[in-house]
DNA sequence: TCTATACTTGACTAAACAGTATAGAATCCT
DNA sequence: AGGATTCTATACTGTTTAGTCAAGTATAGA
């Protein structure tokens, strides 16, 4: 139950490309070097967010990446579900029988409506975010989410310590 | 963000021992047996549980293994602690700075109260659902967890389609 | 048409996860 | 003490994820 690399990377590299000019599209290296990644790490993970439908790319001088539609209709977890998957399966149950044939429990078993919960509160809260608000910066988010603002952020009181 | 296979054999391994005899040790080849998994596998799991603290053991004729505490005080989110470790690592963003030495969204990123909150709705969630009531079968479950209890599974609808 | 630009594709290495195999050590019983 | 039982510890193999590399192709402009 990780935060996958590339959830976090391609979102921030998505991020850019809504952040980008409206104008043009928006080049590889600069959302590399906005972000601090490689091109060719950056490279990888727009050609899957273009694959997933959330980006159009264009080859050749003054080419780029951009936004197949709004930023204010892309979900994060439109985003998440290009980037790494659901976090339940489909057909999760199937693919853990374990060694029997199919799985023991699938008659009645109390572990999968946790899971499910789980998954429906993440889409119901991921759903309702998206990537332009992410651009907003930080204090906004916060704001925006229901979160404390100031010193009792995690982050914060880990640079405290020191 | 993936559910990892050992969160989920790890914890139905967990479950056996809460739902085994209370005055002796239950053996791993029970526990395998009942969740059909390979002894060996389950035996991996079963000694991460117990280094992580939630099971004791013995070995030898009539050993095995048994809790450390009650099953109504070993919450799903202590299993996932030991069995995964965090959805969000407190070195999240140390560990992730792309080629830079600190990540350059550090001191403004919208991102990380997003990724904060779903860790403490995670928290929240799972730190109220004791392993003794994920014995208890799926219709408990479903109404425990305030889930419609009948043919809107997701489970139950894919198995109607075929 | 030639060329520089910038994305595309597939292959490749290292690390983490999934699951298996095996030799070893502790406990109980006789 | 001896031996069967049952957990312990480490190593090992295959698959997925993380990230890099290099050769290729489309585009714009001269």
């Amino acid at each position: 139950m990780h935060l996958l690399a590339q959830e976090e990377y391609g979102l921030r590299c998505l991020l850019q490309v809504a952040n980008g000019p409206s104008d043009r599209p928006m080049a590889i290296s600069d959302i590399a070097e906005a972000e601090g990644l490689s091109l060719e790490y950056s490279a990888k993970l727009l050609r899957q967010l273009r694959i997933g439908g959330l980006l159009e790319s264009r080859r050749g001088v003054s080419g780029g990446y951009w936004l197949t539609r709004p930023a204010e209709e892309i979900s994060v977890w439109d985003a998440l579900q290009v980037l790494g998957g659901t976090f339940l399966s489909e057909a999760f149950c199937e693919e853990h029988p374990g060694q029997a044939t199919s799985c023991l429990r699938n008659s009645n078993c109390g572990i999968r409506p946790m899971w499910e919960l789980i998954e429906s509160s993440l889409r119901e809260l991921l759903s309702n975010v998206n990537i332009a608000e992410l651009n907003n910066g930080e204090c906004c988010m916060r704001e925006r989410l229901g979160m404390p603002v100031a010193e009792d952020s995690k982050h914060l009181a880990i640079a405290e310590k020191s």
